[in-house]
DNA sequence: GTCTATAACGAGATAGAC
DNA sequence: GTCTATCTCGTTATAGAC
C-alpha cells in the first residue's frame, strides 16, 4: 500500500499521509490531489465527497494499526509479557497517534461514519487488553478498568509527548504504569531496566 | 470572566468557548465575532490577528485550568490523597481536555507563542505530580515516571471517552490506575470502592 | 474604539472535453 | 477514467467612515 499503482491507491496513500500529519479536517482535497499527482476529476470520480476520501483513508489507516497491535496482543508469549511488549512498542511520540489524534478533529466526530471507524479501533483494542488482564487472574470488572488504564496510557503518553514536545514523555509514562504492574502480586522477572528520559528508534502506533 | 462587558473581554470569552467545543484551527474570527457581539473592526482592533486571540484565549484556559488543579495538588491532605483527588475530579470526558486536545490542532503546533502556553501547563502540573510522588518516598527518576503515568491517565482517559463516546472511559482509565497504587507496598485506606462504567455529575477540566 | 464594506485567497465541488 | 476550467462560498484581513 505504501507504492500503489492505480490512481484509486494513490490518492488513499497520499490522505493517509496528510491526515497522519495534519488530522483530517485541516487536509483538502485539492492538498491530496497535488500530493498524489493525479488530476482533479479523477479524484472526484473515485471519491464524490470528502467524506468518502476520509472512510476510505481512515479506515486504511485503522486497519493497519490494528493489524499491527494484534500481531503483538495475540502472540503466543505469557499474558503479562505481552501486555508490556505491547506497552513498550516503539512509537513516534512526537506525531501522536494517528488514530488517537483524531478524536479531537471536529471533522471526524462530526462524522458517523468516520467515527465509527474510530471507535471500532478502540474497542477492538480495549477488548484484546481486557482478555489479556483476564488471563492473569482479575475479575472482570477490575480487567476492563486496568485496559483502559493500559489504553490510556499510551493515549496520553502520545499527548504529554507532543504538548512537552518530549518524546521521553511517552516512553516515561510507560514507565511509570508498568512500574506500577510490575509491584504487583506477582511481580514480573525482567532483566535491570535503567530509567530517564530517553527515546531510541521509534517506529510506530499503539 | 463569564459575564464580561469590554468588548475586548467579551472576544476573549466567546474564543475561549469556541476554541473549547472546536479548537483552535477551526474557528474563525467571524465566528468569535459573532458569538461575542462586537463589530468586525473591533475584533482587529484589539487583536490584528487570529494568532493575538488566540493566545490570550489559550492563555485564559490555561491560567483558570492550573489555578483549579493547583487548588487540588496544593491542598494540606496526605500526599496520596490530594493524588488521588485531583485524578477522580469530575470532568466532561465527553468534550475532552480543553487544553490537551489542542496538541492535536496543527494550528496551535505549528504556532510556537501558541505552543509554549500549552507547554507551560503541562510542564507544571507535571512538576507539581512529581512532588508529590516524591513525598511518598520513592526515587526522582520513579515519583518523575509516575507523575508521567497519572497525567497520562486523564489524557488518555479522555481520548478514550471521547473515541468510545463513553464517557465512563475516561473514569475507568482512573479506576484501574488508582487500583494499581492501592496495591502498592503501602496501601491506601478507603471506603469499599464500586467498580463498574458510570459518570455521575462532571463539570471540568485536568 | 467601534462600525460597515470589501479585497484576496483557498476550500469543496461541478462541468464538460478527451 | 482522467483531465482542465470554473463556480460558489467562507476565511483572514484591510480600508476608511463615524
Amino acid at each position: 500500500m505504501s507504492s500503489a499503482t492505480s490512481a484509486r491507491d494513490r490518492l488513499v496513500d497520499a490522505a493517509q499521509d496528510l491526515f497522519a500529519a495534519q488530522g483530517v479536517g485541516p487536509t483538502s482535497p485539492r492538498a491530496v490531489l497535488a500530493a498524489s499527482g493525479v488530476g482533479q476529476g479523477s479524484l472526484y470520480h473515485h471519491f464524490p465527497t470528502k467524506h468518502d476520501l476520509a472512510v476510505a483513508a481512515v479506515g486504511a489507516t485503522v486497519d493497519d494499526a490494528l493489524a499491527r497491535a494484534m500481531r503483538t496482543l495475540d502472540s503466543d508469549s505469557p499474558a503479562v509479557e505481552r501486555l508490556v511488549a505491547y506497552l513498550e512498542r516503539p512509537r513516534e511520540a512526537l506525531a501522536g497517534c494517528k488514530i488517537g489524534r483524531l478524536t479531537a478533529d471536529q471533522a471526524v466526530m462530526d462524522d458517523d461514519g468516520l467515527h465509527d471507524v474510530v471507535t471500532a479501533y478502540f474497542v477492538r483494542l480495549l477488548r484484546a487488553l481486557t482478555q489479556i488482564f483476564r488471563e492473569t487472574d482479575l475479575p472482570d470488572d477490575v480487567a476492563r478498568d486496568r485496559a483502559h488504564a493500559a489504553l490510556a496510557i499510551i493515549q496520553g503518553g502520545y499527548v504529554l509527548a507532543r504538548a512537552t514536545r518530549d518524546p521521553g514523555a511517552l516512553a516515561a509514562a510507560v514507565r511509570g504504569f508498568v512500574g506500577l504492574l510490575d509491584q504487583g502480586p506477582q511481580a514480573r522477572n525482567e532483566p535491570d531496566r535503567p530509567s530517564q528520559h530517553s527515546t531510541p528508534t521509534p517506529k510506530e502506533n499503539p
